[in-house]
DNA sequence: ACCAGACTAAACAGGG
DNA sequence: GCCCTGTTTAGTCTGG
């Protein structure tokens, strides 16, 4: 399988390259690990804001004043808590946001944030997708933060009225200083608020203009409560910000019911027990648990939770000298109680928003790849991906192997290719396009530009390589030479080993006879004999049994083989036969296509079609190459031949195909 | 296990 | 003498 092919290759590859095709190697996930630095500690300067609002009330009415702030706090926070807990309750009018609009939201705010730090958030998602998410979670958290903010003012506009009224009864200082309180109130409000939107900012999660921040609460989606909480984990919060300071003083130090968020976010302060789970960096906490599982698997011993003597719960480093310790911390630190379940809960958020990340990236992927190379239209799910593309590949349903060939150097692989490979699941060896006939035209055809830019070995054998370096010219005769710079152009494999694989070709020229060699004028120039060609494959071909079966497998397959006839048969089948097929022009690019690779097959197309592959059919050899002007009648002596090929006239070639891109016209056989 | 095909490596020769 | 081109031989792998 895929060892072998991938050993041949490598053998093929004689010593100095090797090394050099391992290049690609694969990405190690590493990962980047994150920098410490990131983190801030969360710290506490400035919870004196909380406390200097307070001051300025006066004595009762300041206190009232407070009371009724924490009130409205606590509104906020119970607000904060059920958006954080999952939204599960719709009860209250704060419900506001659909579930399901939320829900996705929140999650990736709750995870995100807090339990990615950029970097590491970069790493995962691609750019776009990252700025998707990030406009996600900005949307989200502005939302929200306007919520709480009129929650706020609400709050405090009540107090106004409640105060106003009360007021009248009460001496017109007290009313003045209340009101004065109360403006402050709101001042710090605005203050808050834009501290918010600051460290949103700061984030990168909010690119809100500056006077848009400025704004007044009216107009700003501003930016707290639960969303903010992320960021808090992150440390934003962590110096001066007196806002939050307060928020967090006031309203978090909640009970147990708190949710993750409040949880975590108020750990830092409130909850000692917590401290450690303040994400300071928050950066192991998402992958980290992903890597346990995978790994607690390989060691029995070990728990998923427990890695490299610290603690692996989710915000959790706490070091362990041991396993027992390491229970044991477990059981008291994780024990079963809200937190833990909180952080459960986001723990799947996370899993859950990794695992629709690959499903997309999936998705991507495959659509890359066929667009890329075959057919863009289908889109196929990635689940199996290979066996389409096989078929793409190998419209002849043979399945080239080409397999491996590509794995240890490529990144990407032709499509066809690989998936053949991986499809066929035997591996076939790795050069079989000419042993069948296969179409090495069109595989190329699809994937030349992958061949060409990708240190692949191309799958198919000397001699069906050099067939088709001189069937695409016009004139069906190359020197040596072209046909080295054939290779080197169409392959990057071959502008590397040049001393092993041209002496392969050289070989192959002498050794089989359906490579002629024909004196020209201006020097020897290499013909085909596709007789003998066609004569080297194995017999069997036509009919045997392990080709059928390679057609018939596959289930894409028979409709894309059936296409490929079908275009055969259109395009260049008719050629083929036709005693002036070969003319060179026009022919040029279909033909050599078709010829090779259906080549033997010639005829077999058109109408058996489905089942029988073109190849198979028996041999009406076609077209034997007539050399340009030759003096070459030696050769014809060679070649028993009377005139095999008849036809063609080579010589009419045709113009311009040379270059094989332009030879192969996709749109001809893939479809 | 055998065979055939494919590939790599090398030696050798002729010509420019 | 060097390089390119061609031819041959030998050894190894792989799939049938």
């Amino acid at each position: 399988m895929m060892v072998e092919s991938a050993s041949e290759t490598i053998r093929s590859a004689p010593s100095g390259q090797n090394g050099v095709g391992s290049l690609s190697g694969q990405a190690d996930g590493g990962g980047g690990g994150g920098a410490g630095a990131a983190g801030t500690a969360g710290g506490g300067a400035g919870r004196d804001t909380a406390t200097g609002s307070d001051s300025n009330g006066e004595m009762s009415p300041a206190e009232l004043l407070h009371f009724q702030q924490q009130q409205a706090l606590q509104v906020a926070r119970q607000f904060l808590l059920q958006q954080a807990s999952g939204l599960s309750s719709p009860g209250n009018n704060d419900s506001k946001q659909s579930a399901s609009a939320v829900q996705v939201p929140v999650s990736v705010a709750m995870m995100s944030p807090q339990m990615l730090t950029p970097q590491q958030m970069q790493q995962i998602l691609s750019p776009p997708q990252l700025q998707a998410l990030l406009q996600q979670q900005q949307a989200l958290m502005l939302q929200q933060l306007q919520e709480y903010y009129k929650k706020q003012q609400e709050q405090l506009h009540l107090q106004l009225l409640t105060q106003q009224q009360a007021g009248k009864q009460q001496p017109k200082e007290a009313l003045g200083n209340k009101q004065l309180a109360f403006q402050q109130q709101l001042l710090q409000m605005q203050q808050l608020q834009q501290q918010h939107l600051l460290n949103l900012q700061r984030q990168g999660l909010v690119s809100l203009q500056p006077n848009q921040a400025s704004g007044p609460l009216q107009t700003l989606p501003q930016a707290v409560c639960p969303s903010d909480l992320p960021q808090l984990w992150k440390g934003e919060g962590a110096p001066g910000q007196p806002a939050e300071d307060s928020v967090k003083q006031e309203g978090l130090d909640l009970t147990g019911t708190a949710t993750t968020a409040t949880s975590f976010a108020a750990a830092p302060k409130v909850s000692p027990p917590l401290s450690h789970h303040t994400l300071p960096n928050g950066q192991p906490t998402v992958l980290t648990p992903r890597r346990d599982s995978s790994s607690h698997e390989e060691t029995p011993g070990s728990h998923p939770l427990y890695g490299h003597g610290e603690c692996k719960w989710p915000g959790c480093e706490t070091l362990c000298e041991d396993l027992g310790q390491f229970i044991k911390h477990l059981n008291t630190e994780h024990a079963l109680d809200d937190r833990s379940t909180a952080q459960c809960r986001v723990q799947m958020q996370v899993v859950q928003q990794l695992e629709i990340q690959l499903a997309k990236e999936s998705e991507r992927l495959q659509a890359m790849m066929a667009h890329l190379h075959m057919r863009p239209s289908e889109p196929k799910p990635f689940s199996q991906p290979v066996t389409v593309s096989a078929a793409d590949s190998f419209p002849d349903g043979l399945v080239h192997p080409p397999t491996s060939a590509a794995a240890p150097v490529t990144p990407l692989r032709p499509p066809g290719l690989s998936s053949a490979s991986l499809h066929s699941g035997g591996p076939t060896r790795r050069r079989s396009s000419d042993k069948f006939c296969s179409p090495i035209s069109s595989e190329l055809a699809q994937n030349h530009e992958f061949y060409k830019n990708a240190d692949v070995r191309p799958p198919f054998t000397y001699a069906s390589l050099i067939r088709q370096a001189i069937l695409e010219t016009p004139d069906r005769q190359l020197t040596l030479n072209e046909i080295y710079n054939w290779f080197t152009r169409m392959f990057a494999y071959f502008r590397r080993n040049t001393a092993t694989w041209k002496n392969a070709v050289r070989h192959n020229l002498s050794l089989h006879k359906c490579f002629v060699r024909v004196e020209n004028v201006k020097g020897a120039v290499w013909t085909v004999d596709e007789r003998e060609y066609q004569k080297r494959r194995p017999p069997k071909m036509t009919g045997s049994p392990t080709l059928v079966k390679n057609m018939i497998s596959g289930l894409s397959y028979g409709a894309l083989n059936a296409s490929y006839q079908a275009a055969l048969a259109e395009s260049s089948f008719p050629l083929l036969n036709s005693p002036g097929m070969l003319n060179p022009g026009s022919a040029s690019s279909l033909l050599p296509l078709s010829h090779d690779d259906v080549g033997a097959p010639v005829e077999p197309l058109p109408s058996n079609g489905s089942s029988s592959p073109p190849r198979l059919s028996p041999p009406q050899y076609s077209h034997q190459v007539q050399v340009k002007e030759e003096p070459a009648e030696a050769e014809e002596d060679r070649r028993p031949g009377p005139p095999l090929g008849p036809p063609n006239p080579s010589t009419s070639g045709p113009p311009e195909d040379r270059d094989l891109e332009e030879e192969l016209p996709p749109g001809e056989e893939l479809s």
